[in-house]
DNA sequence: TCTGGGGTCCTAATACTG
DNA sequence: TCTGCAGTATTAGGACCC
């Protein structure tokens, strides 16, 4: 794999015909807040939120030589690396600088599909002639770019096809740049191991192995009908072209979200009933307000909950009529859970708006729906937050002194979006009267 | 190891509709 | 009016990704 790597100095592969770059950041949450902490830079750092069943949202490489990982307990990250030095996530920070270097991408071409707060596909076919450049020598622009504008180091996959590239960025890491020729995409992908193509995940890499099939090569000489039996039909043929270089996918800027929900992992597991309805309202306000500030609308409320032994059940109602008011939502939410989830201690719970549509799409109010008069409110409570904010307005029995808030400050979703990041608390100041829903 | 929170996509079973 | 069928929608769960 060393030859396909950009050394400093030394001539590019060739890059003709490479227009995909696949742009990744090093280590992304821990770069960033090392750029106010120097004297952390060469030690075992994590971004986690530190609490009993929090996780690593990013690990510094000081920190990976320990074996220490992202999505890993932090609890055991700790155990692997007593020294270890624990930093509370900044959603704010990530967000800045990801708008920054998506800015930089933007300046060479129009075509950025940003897949999360540290990573973008770019397709720089029409920028190489109107830049006079190569792939190549984009990628070493962005990353001196990044780096010198942003404090942060980047890598980058340069390759025909997206899943080339973003193989080849993973190559790269970290603050390296690899470029895969179009002619060798297949010398290059052959020898990987299947758990390397996207899509293939624990459950599956066992799948493929009882069938006798180790590498990507394996995968490519399989016939399609026994794949398509062993993993289903998508699945089976979605491998198969990977494995043989095919992947037609465009890089799209712009994509529709399909589904916004919220969910809470408690310290200590909770059984009461009402308990849950409570934090079912904080949710489902947070849930409210992303969709409004995005002027969406979802017509499929959809509750998960998962129980002390970590079985997970999802129930959903599709309501009538497509709804953003937090009100609705913690109805519904809290009806499914009463009326169509088991009882138990729940470790987490959470609450999702699907079948999203624009406000654009005309969707009206029923008259009869005692919705316009809460959403009215709502709005009115967006406002003020956004003035005074994110804890000036929310219900009363969310203030209470024996509400469950907990201290822990959700991870944030390693996602692009102006108001993705999940907002504190919240909320609608009731309406002078009551509504069916309470 | 004892498992967060934000998502997408797929599959299968069942319900609904013409 | 009942039945069977096909197509579509809904629901639940799971795998996967960052």
């Amino acid at each position: 794999m060393a030859r396909y790597r950009v050394a400093a100095g030394a001539p590019a592969p060739d890059d003709a015909g490479c227009v995909i770059l696949h742009v990744d950041m090093d280590a992304f949450f821990v770069s960033c807040e090392l750029r106010t902490r120097p004297e952390l830079v060469d030690r075992p750092v994590v971004v986690s939120g530190g609490g009993p069943r929090s996780v690593v949202a990013a690990a510094s490489y000081p920190a990976r030589r320990y074996g220490v990982r992202s999505a890993m307990p932090f609890a055991t990250a700790k155990r692997l690396c007593p020294q270890l030095v624990c930093l509370q996530p900044t959603p704010g920070l990530y967000r800045e600088v990801s708008d920054g270097v998506l800015g930089i991408f933007r300046e060479l071409t129009p075509l950025v599909e940003p897949l999360s707060l540290d990573e973008a596909f770019l397709d720089v076919g029409g920028a190489l002639r109107r830049l006079g450049s190569t792939p190549a020598r984009l990628g070493a622009r962005i990353r001196e770019r990044v780096q010198a504008e942003h404090g942060i180091t980047c890598s980058v996959g340069v390759a025909k096809v997206k899943f080339v590239a973003k193989l080849a960025s993973g190559m790269a890491k970290p603050d390296g740049m690899v470029v895969v020729p179009a002619a060798e995409t297949l010398s290059f992908l052959h020898p990987l191991p299947v758990s390397a193509l996207w899509g293939v995940g624990k459950r599956t890499e066992e799948v493929v192995r009882r069938h006798g099939w180790a590498t990507v090569a394996d995968i490519a000489a399989a016939p399609p009908a026994r794949l398509r039996r062993a993993l289903g039909r998508a699945a089976g043929e979605h491998l198969w072209a990977l494995a043989n270089g095919h992947d037609d996918r465009a890089v799209v800027p712009e994509t529709a979200e399909k589904s916004i929900g919220a969910e809470h992992t408690f310290e200590v597991d909770v059984a009461d009933r009402a308990e849950l309805a409570v934090e079912l309202l904080r949710l489902s306000e947070r849930v409210g307000a992303a969709l409004r500030s995005r002027a969406l609308r979802g017509r499929t409320v959809s509750i998960k909950v998962r129980f002390a032994d970590f079985q997970t059940i999802t129930r959903a109602r599709t309501l009538p009529v497509a709804t953003d008011v937090a009100r609705e939502i913690h109805h519904t939410a809290v009806d499914l859970l009463t009326e169509h989830a088991p009882t138990g201690p729940v470790r987490l719970i959470g609450v999702r708006l699907e079948a999203l549509e624009t406000d654009a799409d005309g969707q009206q109010l029923s008259f009869a729906s005692p919705e316009p008069r809460w959403r009215d409110a709502e709005l009115a409570a967006d406002v003020a937050r956004s003035r005074f904010g994110t804890s000036a307005i929310r219900p009363a029995s969310l203030l209470s002194p024996t509400s469950p808030r907990s201290p822990m400050s959700p991870l944030p979703s390693r996602s692009l979006g102006p108001s993705r990041l999940p907002g504190e608390g919240a909320v609608g100041t009731p309406p002078a009267r009551g509504t069916s829903s309470g």
